[in-house]
DNA sequence: TCAATCATAAACCAAACGGTTGAATATCCA
DNA sequence: TGGATATTCAACCGTTTGGTTTATGATTGA
């Protein structure tokens, strides 16, 4: 089995990995927006991005409230939290540097097989 | 057409949006390893695993050297630079609420269509 | 009421993903 | 030389992705 934050993780992670829907979400910074203002600056059908907007929503980075026939596009950046934790970590234990580290845990504690 | 850096970040976000794949990379955090290695937690065939070590490759993420009959797997944290870029400055404009900005804005600079 | 607008559904397509099994290749070592 | 080991290739499978076009449903407003 698979736990539930790991695949919000893998959700979240594989929504930012379109160029079309970063954009979508860069615009959303600004403002909530219509379907058809998101579908606007791009060269694709609306039908294709409507898509693009329920995969955002799956990943939860982005909310829909339907308005009347409008539906309006909220972005919900706290979804990204998981993720960006995740490659926070990473990082961190990178910058830790496993062979130094253990290097100097080795002349520290004087072990015998430091060769 | 479509940035090469953009192409990156994709390809980078895709490697990190599969869970064995994250495994992997956390694992090669501690040291390289051959591909038998790192296939050995999994239960999954290895030519699966083989083939997320392709993927990381292309990725950037990994880089591969094969010594005698053993290709060993190396970590490359830079790869991940870009991804890293695009997800931290998007918190930076989130944190830097554009309602409030915008309000600032019309505020200081005595626009007339603020109601 | 009727036409226009907003958005999704449905059906289709090609390509990629994530996995399998079995064969092939390359290298090591006794 | 020949067997064991390390890895990939090739073919296959079912699902997902990213796009299309056409049809449909819901809502608005003149």
């Amino acid at each position: 089995m698979y736990g539930a934050m790991t695949e919000r993780i893998d959700q979240v992670f594989a929504a930012l990995s379109d160029g079309t829907r970063r954009q979508i979400l860069t615009m959303l910074l600004e403002d909530d927006m219509a379907v058809t203002d998101v579908a606007e600056p791009f060269e694709m059908s609306l039908a294709a991005i409507s898509k693009h907007l329920m995969l955002l929503s799956k990943a939860g980075l982005i909310s829909q409230e339907k308005r009347g026939r409008v539906k309006w596009c909220k972005l919900e950046p706290e979804a990204m939290r998981d993720a960006i934790v995740w490659i926070e970590s990473f990082g961190q234990l990178e910058a830790l540097n496993f062979d130094a580290f253990e290097a100097y845990l080795d002349r520290e504690l004087g072990q015998t097989d430091t060769n």
